[in-house]
DNA sequence: TACTAAACGAGACGGTACGTCGCGTCTTATT
DNA sequence: AATAAGACGCGACGTACCGTCTCGTTTAGTA
């Protein structure tokens, strides 16, 4: 075996460090705490091998992000669809208003100028963009819980555009009865 | 009264020039075109000026922001709750999607790091800060149509959250179908 | 009087702080010494501001070494036109073997394969290249004390030549019977 | 013996291969494109390899020059002492302005603050360092042709040196007169 | 009408981060 | 043992935009 992926890797070594370091730092200062030069005194890592990895300090802080919710955001399996997705938006809700999740509205806005992070997000997110939100969806739909006016899409913009609507303009996440209204708002 | 603020005055003079510079450089290139020198050039205020109006580049962003919204989105008066607050979400929603309003997002993630912008922000946004909503909202709650289980706060949430979203995850806007289902959400 | 270049402008005292701080460097290490970083922390010259005035490093190279050729080649005048060839290629000779004239090679031979710095190498040091030796030169001619078959510019390669040469072999510089004997080469 | 250094051995054919490329590369861009990268590439053989044989790329240049200055400089023997010396000179000459030969300039002034690379000039050029030119001098001694008062040293300062001198203020090469007029310089 | 104080223009400047390049080292197989 | 492949740390490069500054000029409103 040539190529190997696992740990241990002098590659994945470098990768974790970075994206620990980066973690780290978009924690403690945010988005623009996570300078390239600021990553490398951290991680021990070279500017040289970092971008030999990202192609920009963006895409970094992507994948930091990524690695955070995917640690944070587990999938719940409470039995009932409508429990389900409360449980999910609130974990995503405490995820975006945790330091890290916090930067995510810098991340996504500057991805929006940058065709290289755009394309990160879109292979780091993708699937786990509505953050396995998906299957919950169909389950809701199978017991015929959904709302006949919504389409998925349109569903998960009611849900996750005010979680993220409420970051953005400063203001504390949804609390628990919060999070219910929203819920209800597209379930019947 | 020695120094006026109207049209004519010198200082006035700059100021406008500085916003429309800087909302034509939005339109065209986004925040990030949006740069002092950039303005300056275009606007042919030095930049010595501009800094003597705004404390950053970003509350001259929001200025050229907050008038082109102003102008953009007049609050509508069809006649009933439901008619009026699905006209103005679709007005919004153009809006966001307009090449100034996209650069929403930026100026919002940036400013969440940055004191002066975020009482600019206040400032500026203030009480159109939900355009205008307020008033409309009011007027369904007097009719009677909006569910009881929801705070205006929340309401507002729910309704502009997706807009922002869907900019934010560069996708289309709502159609108009989708406008309808989502102000259906907030009303019995 | 609106643009000065006089002592006492900005942008003089800049220059001369860079120049001062890059001959330093090229006397304490040679041309590798003489960093742009190191001449902004030497200078105290930011290097936005070294790159307002210089098109890369090799440039600062060139004014520093020129500044110093200056200074330190004062042209003679003896009476008599060997005597002073004479004078003027030990002086050169001592400036070459100097720190700074010994970073003369590196500069002209990394200065061959950069445009900007050949230009600058020929506004800076074209008149006085050959260092004031073409007065002395006709006055030789005139007194009938040079060889017949040689040009102007074949008598500069053969004085200056060797000069270089030991320089850039890492030999000594000519002692001053050598002087006599490379002087006596291009007169009768 | 195991390990030879003659041909078909590994370490020859790599030594080759990496000599070759240099050399091409010299020819091509000059010192600054011989990278030692660019070696590898155009040679196959690893920076690994390269570095076990050089002590760092100018090492690697020197040698590939030396080896095309010993194919391209053979000495003359035309009978007479200054015919031969004037034939080596233009051979010479010829060959430093030639693409590799260009690249001497740079080798020699880079050397200059090498240790490691003055080393390697004296041990592959030393004995043919005046290329040559040694045996010619004595043969033009015996014919009691040179100038009394010139050691050989400085007669080869003089004759080279000028030489140097034209490559590196980036003019033409001497011509077959001014050739003659340098030989005649330093013979009586 | 002349004066004076504010506003302004031009542009030099220091600073911080960017992303790139080449060097020479080191690690890990392969031959 | 010599090699290939290539990851890595390092240090310098030249660029971009920020926000500050200095200094000389214009422009209103007053004296």
């Amino acid at each position: 075996m040539t190529t190997r992926n696992e740990l241990g890797t002098r590659v994945s070594r470098s990768r974790a460090a970075v994206i620990g370091a980066t973690a780290q730092l978009l924690t403690e200062g945010g988005l623009g705490a996570a300078t390239i030069d600021a990553i490398r005194d951290r991680s021990g890592v070279s500017k040289t091998t970092i971008y030999k990895h990202w192609p920009n300090r963006l895409c970094v802080a992507i994948d930091a992000f990524a690695d955070r919710l995917a640690l944070d955001t587990a999938m719940p399996d409470t039995g009932t669809a409508r429990e389900d997705l409360t449980q999910q938006i609130r974990t995503v809700s405490a995820f975006y208003s945790s330091p890290v999740g916090s930067a995510f509205a810098g991340i996504l806005s500057q991805a929006a100028q940058d065709e290289d992070a755009r394309a990160w997000l879109e292979t780091r997110l993708a699937d786990s963009r509505q953050h396995g939100i998906h299957v919950l969806w169909q389950r809701a739909v199978l017991h015929g819980e959904v709302r006949s006016d919504l389409t998925a899409d349109l569903a998960f913009d009611i849900l996750f555009g005010p979680l993220m609507w409420r970051l953005v303009t400063g203001r504390q996440a949804l609390d628990d009865g919060e999070v219910d209204a929203l819920v209800a708002s597209v379930l019947v």
